[in-house]
DNA sequence: CTGAAAGCGCTAACAG
DNA sequence: CTGTTAGCGCTTTCAG
């Protein structure tokens, strides 16, 4: 229980209650070095029972820790701030954080301009980073103060270790559906071009298309809903006979079934549509969207984790992606 | 530019180069007191040159002030971590605090045990705490150390400011819609019912039903896809006349929507179905959704601002909510 | 108008 | 195993 008291405790009361020294408490509590049981059990009721909590801010200092952990997240604008899957990666980066006492923030790091790095770089509150949709160049730009208190949600690099979904995987398995139930002709809206990990699913759709002897229809997207509708007009008028659509997430699909339906094209009947993300209104929209998933919260919880342990983490860890088959396709 | 310095530079620095002491360069980058014309552009300068950032772990120390901005979200389970609404909350938090290098904590505070609030309070990393979907049991155990430091999105108190959605006048312009479109028979899925600011709503369906001589037709909700589901149908089943549903939440909208086409009734042909939040998949859901706007981002940053800034502001500031008439309805 | 000095709360050598 | 001693980088009286 927490008494009432006026003022926070510190570690100087906790340690004049238990009759210790500040050194011995802030060992038993930092649960580091040795302390004998009876030091152990003093301090730790000291604490209980004047509610005792650690300032993080003080310890950061002492430490030279840094008390955020940041977002960077790549991008043309910062319409990254309205990205559900920017979210999901905050949310999830939060919850790994609120136990150590660090805060998240959520940053727009211009897609031509990775000079924001560098102020991170100089930034003692900064804790660690996380990157998301992160670009060659950006990576390149990461400074050196930031090593190994780094981490990728995307590409990485000799310094950067990456978490990332098994995308191309993942597009194989939609794409492997597409083709089982009759489809052959094929396009895909993709994601940016500049968005490296986004390339992966462009480069699995053209080797299963070359194996299959199927034609590449390929028209560029931005994984949003609106580009997904114009994307489809596209479509529709650059290949007519097409009878099924990958698109590179679930927004896009979103965008492209809405368009399809406008122009009195049938989905999945005359067009199948396919998605990417499995994001939660995937399973109630209508045509219910086929579409694989992406463990985002496994992804940022896993690089969150390594960035604020500093842990020795593989240099890229993938993450299975499965297919979602519902009636889209 | 910023020399690569092996180490960021220290106000220390800043102070030499200048050739003024640390107290004169503190003063002139904070802004406060006396400094001559000459000193303040002479340390701007070497400020400049060493690409100095300040370090918000030492001052928030030295100033007792705290590093993380805490939305804490009251609810019955952790699954606020997924709520979309959460989401826009922490989006707009992080870009409010972000250039004062304050990091946003997500905090999920039990609905039945609103201690976490206390521990808030003890906490010195705690520089404020937002509170979202608040009950009154949650406002009044918000400690006496937070006072000042707190903001709601929600019902507010005494010593707790507000910052909420008119949800009364959105819900009478959703409900005044549909009955100018003909409805009389008009059923509502609720929020939560210990949601004091979800009840706003049921208070204004009521009355707008007294008022127009229509019978009530309440269905207990709690804002989510599924339960709006199971909802739709419990409503068809006490009242199969029922042509039209008003939920309480867009999310809620969708579950009615799918499965009253489940069950062979047209939307909006049998059922109109309408929705609160204006979520951006309204806009592209089949049939698109009837529903009033929630500005959310625009309310998170006034509270944002004002837990951030400390200035005296109303008690409570209520923010517009305005029809979106679509499909549905 | 400016500098010297005293901490904010905590950790980390370093001697006991 | 434990206490003493220095700071981490910054703000803020208090005297010049």
């Amino acid at each position: 229980m927490a008494t009432p008291t006026p003022r926070p405790a510190t570690l100087d009361d906790v340690a004049r209650l238990a009759g210790v020294s500040r050194a011995t408490a802030s060992r038993v509590l930092g649960g580091y070095g040795f302390a004998s049981s009876d030091a152990r059990a003093r301090v730790g009721a000291a604490a209980d029972h004047l509610g005792y909590v650690p300032d993080v801010t003080a310890r950061a200092l002492v430490r030279g820790a840094g008390v955020r952990l940041v977002v960077a997240v790549v991008g043309r604008d910062d319409t990254v701030f309205d990205d559900p899957y920017v979210h999901r990666v905050v949310s999830a980066a939060s919850r790994v954080c609120a136990p150590h006492g660090i805060g998240v923030a959520l940053q727009w790091l211009p897609f031509d301009d990775p000079s924001g790095l560098v102020r991170l770089g100089a930034d003692r509150s900064v804790h660690g980073v996380i990157l998301v949709n992160t670009t060659a160049a950006a990576l390149a730009a990461v400074p050196a103060r930031l090593r190994g208190r780094v981490a990728s949600i995307g590409i990485g690099s000799a310094t950067v270790p990456s978490f990332d979904v098994d995308n191309a995987a993942g597009a194989g398995a939609v794409l492997r559906h597409l083709y089982a139930t009759g489809r052959r002709r094929i396009a895909m809206v993709t994601g940016p071009r500049w968005l490296s990990c986004a390339e992966r699913s462009v480069t699995a759709y053209r080797e299963l298309m070359r194996a299959s002897g199927l034609p590449e229809r390929l028209v560029t997207g931005d994984f949003t809903t609106v580009r997904g509708g114009s994307a489809a007009v596209e479509t529709l008028r650059r290949w007519p006979d097409v009878d099924a659509v990958y698109a590179a997430s679930d927004a896009t699909a979103f965008g492209v079934i809405a368009a399809l339906r406008e122009r009195g094209v049938r989905v999945p009947h005359d067009v199948a549509v396919a998605g990417f993300d499995d994001l939660p209104y995937a399973a109630i929209s209508s045509p219910a969207l086929t579409t694989a998933t992406h463990p985002v919260d496994r992804i940022a919880t896993a690089a969150a984790t390594a960035v604020l342990t500093r842990a020795p983490v593989a240099p890229s860890t993938a993450f299975a992606s499965t297919l979602v088959p519902r009636e889209s396709a």
